[in-house]
DNA sequence: TTTATTTCTTGTCCTAGTTCAATGCAATTG
DNA sequence: CAATTGCATTGAACTAGGACAAGAAATAAA
């Protein structure tokens, strides 16, 4: 049951059974159904999820009401509003929403703080983590300054292949940026 | 001269006299002239910069050779590729350059390491100023997909008042994905 | 299996923003 | 101070992508 998220943790530091077992013991499993949504806007974020099984989306809702899609979260991928919320405790301004009945491990900052306090190599990690969420985000943006709709969505299907079979057209659209109109469009230009 | 770096490293956690110290011992003091390239394309960035005085800009080429600036750093601000360099050891996609004259404090790997074992209480720190890089990041995101040039402009000027008068309108379009020309029709029409 | 609901496709028209000159202006440089 | 270079402005023509509407397909519900 912890295989996957061990696996995951010490991708970039090494950790000890006794320290892994801490960690572990601080989790917590969680099964939602689809649907559900994790975190709305307006609430603090008291949580990082990390996908056992299943599919999350983070979105927000622009001033034309508008859902645009930040993050897709499958199998061995961590979602929170971390950057808004934990520390800073900030209301967020997304949601967070389960689109598949998901399996979970939810960390929240108590238990994050207690297990830095007993096992300071998990700053490390943790601080890796976010790092790499940061060139991920910096990445999106990249492309969203510099890239036409055609170049973003054949990086999206490189970067995430099954996705398409997973979520609807539109959700893909909206993490593109775009509408789904012409989503549609160039699918039907590719397709030649 | 360590007045506001002290300060701004206080934000979010306080440090004792003591610890004060022993960051401050581990900073590097440098005067830059300005145009001067601070990292290159392709290179591993072994600094994280802190600005006393002056303008940094951080940018990469875009498929077409276009500059796309990714953040301004001026006064009190920190810049680096922290995300994809640092930790690991990722060739940079990104230039930093100085845009002035500037006084800056530079930060290096193994200066951080050493500080985090001398007084961990920084790791706290260094963790939350990654978390509002973060957020900024994700906010500028959030901003290029949802917004109208107007608006991008607009929240640009509420966010940096100060930065026309220093950086040449050319360096904001870039900064804010537009053509210069568009931009400078957009002043147009506002000035109005 | 029939109905209802959601999603995807396609076409037409429209607009925000780009590209490409051309011109004037400010700022360096010799 | 003259000359060169870089920068901002303006206008005209163009294009990527959006908005709207209507139909077709697929999914879900009953």
């Amino acid at each position: 049951m912890y295989f996957q998220i061990n696996k995951n943790i010490e991708r970039y530091v090494s950790f000890n059974l006794d320290e892994l077992k801490i960690f572990n013991s601080l989790l917590e499993y969680s099964v939602v159904p689809k649907k559900t949504i994790l975190l709305h806007e307006g609430e603090i974020c008291k949580f990082e999820a990390f996908v056992i099984k299943g599919c999350v989306r983070k979105y927000y809702i622009d001033t034309n009401g508008l859902e645009v899609i930040l993050q897709f979260a499958i199998e061995n991928a961590w979602i929170s509003d971390i950057s808004f919320s934990i520390y800073e405790k900030n209301p967020s301004r997304v949601y967070i929403e389960t689109l598949e009945d998901c399996q979970l491990f939810l960390f929240n900052p108590e238990s994050k703080e207690e297990l830095f306090s007993k096992a300071p190599k998990f700053e490390r990690a943790f601080r890796i983590l976010m790092q790499r969420s940061l060139a991920a985000t910096q990445d999106r943006l990249f492309n969203t300054i510099s890239k036409t709709a055609t170049e973003k969505y054949v990086e999206f299907l490189e970067q995430y292949p099954a996705l398409p079979q997973r979520v609807v057209q539109h959700y893909i659209a909206s993490y593109l940026g775009i509408s789904p109109e012409f989503l549609s469009k160039i699918r039907k230009k590719m397709a030649k």
